[in-house]
DNA sequence: AGGATGATGGACT
DNA sequence: GTCCATCATCCTA
């Protein structure tokens, strides 16, 4: 039975976080569709977590995050690359998932096309805002409207998920709170 | 394979 | 001025 995402997201992101391994991410802009299957995310606290953008309360910037669950929250990392989170939790609390890899599910054509670069295609919430199409425009838009261009969408949960620390933080390094779907025949470091 | 580094903008001390 | 929820490129092996 699919799960309601919409529901999951209003609980707490470190529990929600890995229960969103396997959805789908779908943008369709430009009258071009690409699909993905999420893989990698992590999961943010709002004010109990000091690794989190809205550690110190609600600013310009993060306001998306404290939103209802499932509003998109993008923000421009080290000035040149966008990363997206979903909010998640009750308005107001800040918590949210930062969306950081997926699989190409549909449209890989698209995602070459918009990353030139690397091979490494969505291995990253830089690389995966790229792939997307997803731009600082998208802040605040709600990811379970059907007429939104970004919009997530129940997928088959992976097998194995794997839990580890977050990524490039340097705070709260020991919430083991990334969460990455693996399969049986891949092992991943 | 793995370490260093530059690009570049916004938030914070 | 300093610190980043990053990435591609340029080194050294």
């Amino acid at each position: 039975m699919p799960a309601d995402l919409a529901e999951l997201l209003a609980g707490p992101p470190e529990v929600a976080a890995p229960r969103l391994l396997g959805a789908h991410l779908v943008s369709e802009i430009d009258t071009k569709t690409v699909r993905l299957r999420i893989t990698d995310v992590e999961a943010y606290k709002g004010s109990d977590d000091p690794a989190s953008h809205a550690f110190r309360g609600r600013t310009e910037r993060n306001a998306a995050m404290f939103e209802r669950p499932g509003t998109l929250y993008v923000y421009r990392s080290y000035g040149i690359h966008n990363c997206a989170n979903t909010a998640a939790g009750p308005v107001g609390t800040g918590w949210g998932i930062l969306i950081r890899g997926g699989e190409v599910i549909e449209g890989e054509g698209v995602v070459r096309a918009r990353r030139r670069r690397s091979d490494e295609l969505t291995n990253g919430p830089g690389k995966l805002c790229e792939a997307l199409g997803i731009s600082i425009d998208h802040n605040g838009s709600y990811l379970f409207d059907s007429t939104s261009s970004i919009r997530m969408e129940w997928g088959e949960p992976p097998e194995i998920i794997l839990s580890t620390p977050r990524v490039g933080i340097s705070k709260a390094r020991e919430r083991p709170w990334r969460f990455i779907a693996a399969s049986a025949a891949t092992s991943m470091g």
